[in-house]
DNA sequence: TCTATTTTGTAATGATCGATATGGAAATTG
DNA sequence: CAATTTCCATATCGATCATTACAAAATAGA
């Protein structure tokens, strides 16, 4: 994957000239807010620039075009927030426990988290793709289908275990679920705070039961 | 409020030179379809004047800017569809009739409804305001806030008229509904068909009353 | 018909967009 | 040291952005 492991082996497939001088972790952690914040149209790349504190040369070197950066940005974002929302979802013994764990670990997570990132998330709320770049949009949209397809597993699980009736309509209470978390997305941006949110989803799961 | 009553007197103060060649009313309707669609950053002027079929000229006399054609076509958007997704809401002799009528409505509405526009809420998806235009973001960011309050007053009159009991809270409760179309908004934009909404919907107040 | 008035289409405005070319300074390897 | 490679700043590219001169066209009242 990478062309050097460089815990192990730093010293063979090291560059010859000048090394790079920005940390591009970090970049991509700055232009991942922006777009976070801004959407892709919205975000320029003098915007991107001044927020990495690199010239657009080395944007360009380092990333491409915009396009792809917001790509990479994409793939950050999720490795570096999905475990904070889906992490307790998956260890969780009973789907109802799952459930109620991803909705609330959403409300910390959309209002801010242990850092001050962005409200909201940046694949619910992103709008890329409906302005002509149909590849970016199919990396959104299929990252919002993910979320359908976990909980429709989760909740297949619970009635394979009896935890649901065998009569449960596995693919409209996932519909249901995806649908409140991702309005939870827009009370966020909105300004909902982290204790609204969570009432929200203690509330969601509270009538957990009555329509299966 | 008019400077002519074009119906009782359309002699007297028909204006003296060349008329507008296009309808007004028809071009501001293709205008608040694109801007739905698309949104207000990625809609531009030659966008616009293709759609509505005349020239930037006359764009820009009848409607002076691209943020004030913006505004106007969000006050158009709520004035046209406003009744289709509140009209039984309000008419509506319980409270949960009329959360009841107001996701299945919205679930109409945000597929395509009686006409084939665009996917989604335009206020619930819009995300103006995050890239500068601060006064259209108050607009949008305005009209959003006034489903939490007319949800809180049914809630509220239900409470009054002991349909609910006192011990209930409005606000959360409002803000689980507010949630949950706003989040049928996003998946009406990646294709959720009406009849899946209309599930969500009847899934949503099928727990009624397990909160309260 | 003549003139005043308003809209029209064409085309141009300056600004900004994403993306690159240039070029000298800096840093690492051999 | 020399060679190499990347750095950053600046300047520039064509394209597109929102907006507007400009003059022809079309209607009203005179």
């Amino acid at each position: 994957m990478q062309k050097s492991d460089s815990t192990l082996d730093n010293r063979a497939a090291r560059p010859r000239g000048r090394p790079r001088a920005f940390d591009r972790a970090r970049a991509l952690a700055a232009a991942t807010r922006l777009f976070w914040a801004k959407g892709y149209e919205a975000t320029s790349i003098a915007d991107l620039t001044e927020a990495m504190g690199i010239g657009a040369p080395s944007l360009y070197a380092a990333f491409g075009a915009k396009d792809a950066l917001y790509a990479e940005a994409l793939r950050y974002y999720e490795a570096t927030y999905e475990h904070l929302v889906w992490g307790r979802f998956r260890t969780a013994s009973t789907a109802r426990d799952a459930v109620t764990a991803y909705l609330l670990d959403s409300a910390a997570v959309l209002t801010g988290g242990p850092d001050d990132h962005p409200l909201g998330c940046m694949v619910t709320l992103s709008a890329v793709g409906s302005e002509g770049h149909a590849e970016l949009g199919e990396m959104v949209r299929k990252a919002r289908a993910v979320t359908l397809q976990r909980l429709e597993a989760c909740l297949s699980a619970a009635v394979a275990t009896g935890e649901l009736p065998a009569s449960t309509d596995v693919h409209g209470q996932a519909r249901l679920i995806q649908a409140i978390q991702a309005g939870m997305s827009i009370l966020a941006r909105d300004g909902a705070s982290r204790d609204e949110l969570e009432a929200v989803a203690r509330r969601a799961v509270a009538g957990w039961g009555a329509g299966f």
